[in-house]
DNA sequence: CTGATGCGATAACATTCGTTAGTCCGTGTT
DNA sequence: AACACGGACTAACGAATGTTATCGCATCAG
């Protein structure tokens, strides 16, 4: 199969490509796949020849605690995104990629990854800022993780995953659907599962936010980019010169 | 100035480098320049044509918070790293760089790093490589501050510091310069200073640390590497092929 | 229908961490 | 010498978060 248009799109909101940056990224032969809530798309240690562009749903990166002394999700992705081209450069991944809920994904193969940094700098230089954006992402979890409280931090990471699925179609009108128990937002933000729970009754309690089952809705957007200081531009930090 | 061999061996570490890239890197133009402990060395949302290299001392990537709410620190560098490499793939950055401390850095233009990613691709891979190894110690972050109580927190980022520093010669037999104040430590770890003073406290009182002033020593390493589940492979991720 | 299971919700209590306030000590200034 | 200043350190108290336990409600297997 080829590449879905997911990944140019997102791209594209960041630079131009020209027709044969398009062309070429058309091309590229990839592999579908399906996954079910739970099933792990790339383990970890293991020595990979491709890597994985998200479609539809949600996947996280999972680190595994030593001794079973539980987990910590470090990522989520949404569809557009490359979730393990790091591991293109890297010798292999730290952390499983896990689907949460159903997902397809694409696998491409790093033969062509590398076609592609041997002859095309400049989609190059865009598939590594990719990754760079992916860390701005990691850092601004930092901060949130360190000056933000429970309700302010859960907060953060709602409009964050929204701001990305609206950003791709896969959201609007302030309606999302978030597969993730409680458990694992609480592998996300560092706080026991019961303390998830009273921040999403503060959140509530607030009329901030409407939540049942995996469906979210926002209902005061500004009020919670308020309380979260969210400010996106991470997000879209588009690269100006080719 | 050319390049000195810090980022050179930084990357041998990972991969082999031809002749001919060794020389190319030897070649680089390259801005020498000294900072003091505090000031800016990259300053944010601005647009750079260079990045830096740092070659000795530390510095921090700061991240201020809105309306005065203090900062936050998502890295921290060492000699050898290539601090903002990513400021090349992106438009700008999302934080500043702060010099901890003496400093030395090299400042490499964007117009070179733009003529190796068009004609070497193998040592673009490594620079790519190079960013990619930033956010996996993101990462590693991010777990620690969702796994580990202040003390092993601390102590975990006691252990990547010195393993940074001695894998680049600036640090043996477990004494290191760290030129952070308690302030500096709470901004990394989120946390208060007083609430920093206790775990030094407590990291004191149990025979695992000395410090004093700038300079710290570890007492006992298995003890540290324990405490704060320290695992040191997301530090040097070789690159397996070229 | 019945029992088992898993998740969300809540309460009571223990622990960790933040805040405020203050002392001590070294450094630099006048 | 006298003083101001900043940072390390400490104590006391309050707020935020973790732990343990329990309940209700779905879903699913039999």
């Amino acid at each position: 199969m080829a590449l879905s248009d997911y990944f140019i799109r997102y791209l594209e909101r960041r630079d131009r490509l020209t027709e044969a940056e398009r062309a070429r990224l058309e091309s590229l032969k990839t592999r579908h796949e399906r996954f079910e809530g739970g099933e792990v798309i790339v383990a970890r240690d293991v020595i990979v020849n491709q890597s994985c562009l998200m479609l539809q749903g949600m996947s996280a990166r999972v680190h595994d605690l030593p001794r079973g002394n539980g987990r910590v999700i470090t990522a989520l992705h949404v569809p557009g995104d490359f979730v393990d081209l790091h591991g293109f450069v890297l010798a292999g991944l730290e952390h499983t990629i896990v689907a949460m809920g159903p997902t397809e994904v694409e696998f491409v193969s790093h033969d062509q990854l590398h076609e592609i940094t041997n002859d095309w700098p400049h989609l190059t230089r865009l598939l590594w800022m990719a990754t760079t954006i992916d860390a701005a992402i990691h850092r601004q979890w930092l901060v949130a993780a360190a000056s933000l409280r429970s309700s302010a931090h859960l907060a953060h990471l709602l409009c964050e995953v929204y701001t990305r699925l609206s950003a791709v179609g896969a959201a609007r009108n302030y309606r999302f659907t978030l597969p993730l128990l409680q458990r694992d937002l609480a592998n996300i933000l560092g706080y026991s599962p019961i303390h998830i729970n009273r921040a999403v009754r503060d959140l509530r309690e607030r009329g901030l936010i409407r939540w049942s089952g995996t469906e979210v809705e926002i209902l005061d957007w500004p009020g919670m980019v308020a309380l979260a200081r969210f400010q996106p531009d991470y997000l879209d930090m588009e690269k100006l010169g080719r």
